[in-house]
DNA sequence: TCAAAAGTGTTAGGCATACACCCATGT
DNA sequence: ACATGGGTGTATGCCTAACACTTTTGA
C-alpha cells in the first residue's frame, strides 16, 4: 500500500487580497523549500479523510478550520522517493482570515507564513506540484464566488451587504458592481435582512443581512 | 497505510443516452449487489493514480480507456471493514461509446452490464456510495458539454456539424438548438472544416470538420 | 415532388455592466 | 455644508433560446 498523506491549501482572506500558508520545509525532499502545510493519514486516528484533513490543521494551526474542501489527489511512484516508494497525496483547500491565524512553526516545519497568491503561483521554486495545487485551489475558490454559492461557515453570520461585497472582491481580486452584485443576492434569495439590526458608522447606517437558511 | 482502491465510473453513449456500467460483487461487503468496476491500487505495477485506473479498466473491459479524468476521493474507517480496517477509493470517470465495449465478467465480478444513468441514479440498492458517485460523474461531464471543453480524444477525428450536435444531446439528455449551437462553435473557433471533406447520406450532403488543435 | 437533413437569418428576453442618482448619518 | 458609504433606478450590450426560412440531395 502507498504512502498516505494529506495536504491542505490554506487561503487566508486579509486587507490586500488572497493569501496561501506555506512553510519551509526542514527534511527531504525539497529541504529548504517552500510547500503546503500537511501530514500523514493515521488510520487510527482519523474517522475518515476530511476529520484527517482537520486533524492535520489542527496540530499545525491550533485552529479548527471552518471550510474544508477536497481539491484534487496526486499519486505516483515518484512523487515522494525519500520517504516512499510510491506517494499520495489527498489536497485540500481551506479558507480564513489572516488575522484569525498566528502562523506558529509545527514539527518538522522551520516556520509558516503568509505568501500572496498572485507571487505563490508564479513562484517556481515551491516544493512538489504544490505550485499548481495553490493554483487550483485559487480558481476553484474564485469560481465559487462568481457562482455565488458561499462557503456557509465562513461569512459571518450577520454582515452589511457592502461588507459581503467587499469580502467576495478581495476573494476575486477585483471589483464588482454593487447594483449588480445586489440585485444577484435578492433574485436568488441567498440573504434575508434581519428586522431592526442595523450597523452604523460614520456615515449612514446599513441593513444587516444574514444567509437564507 | 489504508487499504487504497481505484473505482472507475465509465459512461457510455448509446442511441437511447448516457448510460453506466455496472458490476455484480461476488464478495463482501455488498455481495450481489451492483457496484461500478474498480481495483487496488497495486504499487509495483502503477507509475502513477492515472496509469492505475486504466490499468484496472484494461483488466476489467480488454480496451483501454481514451479519456479518464478524476473525480473525488473518498475514504473512512468503516468503508470497506470487511477486507480493510481502513479504506479508500479514488474515483475516475471514463467516456465511451456503448457499442465498442463489450461488457464481459471479469475476476470477482459476476457480471458487467450497461444500466441508463437516470435509473442507476435513483437505485438505492447500489453497494458504497456508488449512487452518488455516479450522479457526480453525470452532473461533471454534463457540465463539460455545456461549457462545450469537449473531452478530446473521445470526439471523433471527423464529423458533421449535425454528429456532434447529436452526441451533445445524447450527453446532456435533451435538444439543443441548432442555430446557437453552431454559432457558439463558431465564435469560440473550436472546429475547422475540412477542405473539401463532404459526408451525404439520403438528403444534402454536410461539411466535415476537425477540432480545432 | 416530397422527405430529410444542412445551413442561415431574425427576433425577443434574460442577465450583466456601467453609471447616474438620491438617502442618511457623523463631523 | 460635505464627505462617506448605503441603497435604487436606468440604459446598453451580449449571449442565448426559439423559430422561421432557404438549400441541396436521394428517393
Amino acid at each position: 500500500m502507498p504512502f498516505v498523506r494529506v495536504e491542505v491549501c490554506v487561503l487566508g482572506l486579509s486587507e490586500s487580497g488572497l493569501q496561501v500558508l506555506l512553510g519551509q520545509r526542514e527534511a527531504a525532499p525539497f529541504a529548504g523549500q517552500w510547500a503546503l502545510p500537511g501530514g500523514v493519514l493515521r488510520i487510527d486516528l482519523d474517522e475518515d479523510l476530511d476529520a484527517a484533513a482537520r486533524r492535520v490543521m489542527d496540530e499545525r494551526l491550533s485552529l479548527t478550520l471552518p471550510f474544508l474542501r477536497q481539491l484534487v489527489t496526486v499519486g505516483s511512484r515518484t512523487r515522494d522517493l525519500d520517504r516512499a516508494p510510491w506517494a499520495l497525496s489527498v489536497v485540500y483547500r481551506a479558507l480564513v482570515w489572516v488575522d484569525q491565524v498566528q502562523p506558529l512553526a509545527g514539527k518538522r516545519m522551520r516556520g509558516l507564513a503568509w505568501r500572496p497568491v498572485e507571487q505563490a503561483q508564479s513562484d517556481a521554486t515551491l516544493a512538489f506540484d504544490h505550485r499548481d495545487l495553490i493554483a487550483l485551489a485559487v480558481q476553484q475558490t474564485r469560481d465559487e464566488v462568481d457562482a455565488l454559492t458561499l462557503p456557509s461557515g465562513f461569512v459571518p453570520s450577520a454582515f452589511t451587504l457592502g461588507e459581503l461585497q467587499a469580502l467576495c472582491e478581495r476573494i476575486l481580486g477585483r471589483a464588482l458592481d454593487k447594483s449588480s452584485f445586489r440585485r444577484k443576492l435578492h433574485d436568488r434569495a441567498l440573504v434575508r435582512p434581519i428586522e431592526g439590526a442595523m450597523k452604523g458608522g460614520a456615515n449612514r447606517p446599513a441593513q444587516v443581512f444574514e444567509l437564507q437558511r
